[in-house]
DNA sequence: CGATAGGTTGACGGTTCTCAAGGGAGGTGG
DNA sequence: CCACCTCCCTTGAGAACCGTCAACCTATCG
């Protein structure tokens, strides 16, 4: 990082508000709520979800440590999403007006945060190109795989903290469903499952099924 | 628009470069190409779309007349995907290093990139929700309705551009399957199709179609 | 008028959803 | 420490949905 002169970097600091622990099941914000702050996931593993009209949920992603959520919230000004906490969560909160307000001052920040939000468009797009169950999975897991690795985590060894259900629905599937593909690829030798904790055992095959993409021309 | 000094919003003007006409199926930009400027479409639909390791396409999203392109390059600084003239179109430059740098002197300018930014977040989301053909095709043809309306185009009467192809690519169906769904619905007389112009004949209940699983935040 | 790309229709088979029932694992209270 | 409860997960069987294959039809254009 450069160009952040010493008094806006102290005020960067400023603005981070470290707030938690939330325990499982504990909301950090609900959808309709006025948007004021994004948050870094500092710990634990948080969902995002909406309630359709007939009161089903419907799982939009997963945050791990390391990962800004309420980003989707600038545009409304209100959070267009419910985030839970699957696990114990520490956040660090950041006022968004606060933020733009230094932006301003600071052409770095704004164009991190030009980045970050970039980043975050067609992300959800990834796994939905995958249409057997199989392919969304093994996406799935690679995903999941590669974010906790860029974090500093192990790659090929993780704790899914969701239960099967949230998987099935976040991957557009049922949840008997997500048994059984899990369960195929621990009998093809793919994955090793135990309860929750998944280990990669043969990711380059993983890789294949995920890229097995035939995407009607 | 308040806000603007006089002086910035001629900067702004001086940004802005209509390109075009491209024709149908002329690229705008390639994926992997440098990341230089983002565009809003004059007149004509963009169709983005990604390549896969076997050459088989996958439609990203269609762009309208009054849309952006080209958020998605900001991060990696390069283009994460084709974009492909579906008709004739036209469109507005503007280099995004030097919209950022203006921005950076006008908050409101800043504010509005951030939002637009995060409108984008999800958008692809929307879709993937539902998980039966006939849903996702309704939810579309709404989406696309809502879209055309909201720049003063008819909301019930409009023309697809794409072939039935890419609009099956585009919601993870099979041809044939985008084909038997449109028969469907016409001869339910929920819509009228001729060629690619549609008709929307009950919307409310295509909505009410889309909504049978899905939830649109 | 033929050529070509796009679109439709039919039959069939496979994947996945639904329904139903049976097994853990973890927590609580006796 | 054990019984029990609850939630989660798994497994099985049947049916529905949708993708594949194949053929034919329809626009558009040179």
């Amino acid at each position: 990082m450069k160009g952040y002169d010493k008094g806006a970097l102290a005020e960067l600091h400023v603005l981070v508000d470290h707030v938690g622990p939330y325990h499982a099941g504990q909301y950090i914000f609900r959808a309709g709520e006025p948007f004021e702050a994004i948050a870094a996931v500092r710990a634990g593993v948080v969902k995002t979800f909406i309630d359709d009209s007939l009161g089903n949920e419907q799982v939009l992603g997963f945050s791990l440590p390391g990962e800004v959520i309420g980003l989707n919230a600038i545009h409304g000004e209100r959070y267009p999403c419910n985030a839970v906490a699957l696990d114990t969560v520490s956040l660090c909160r950041i006022s968004f007006p606060r933020l733009s307000l230094l932006a301003t001052r600071m052409p770095t920040l704004q164009a991190k945060l030009f980045s970050l939000l970039s980043a975050e468009i067609g992300k959800a797009a990834v796994l939905a190109a995958n249409y057997r169950t199989e392919e969304r999975m093994a996406a799935f897991l690679l995903d999941i795989s590669a974010r906790y690795s860029r974090r500093g985590f192990s790659a090929n060894r993780f704790n899914l903290t969701m239960t099967r259900s949230e998987i099935a629905n976040y991957l557009r599937m049922a949840p008997e469903t997500a048994s059984r593909v899990l369960r195929r690829l621990s009998d093809d030798k793919v994955i090793l499952v135990n309860q929750r904790e998944i280990i990669l055992l043969q990711p380059e095959r993983l890789a294949q099924m995920a890229a097995q993409d035939d995407a009607n021309a």
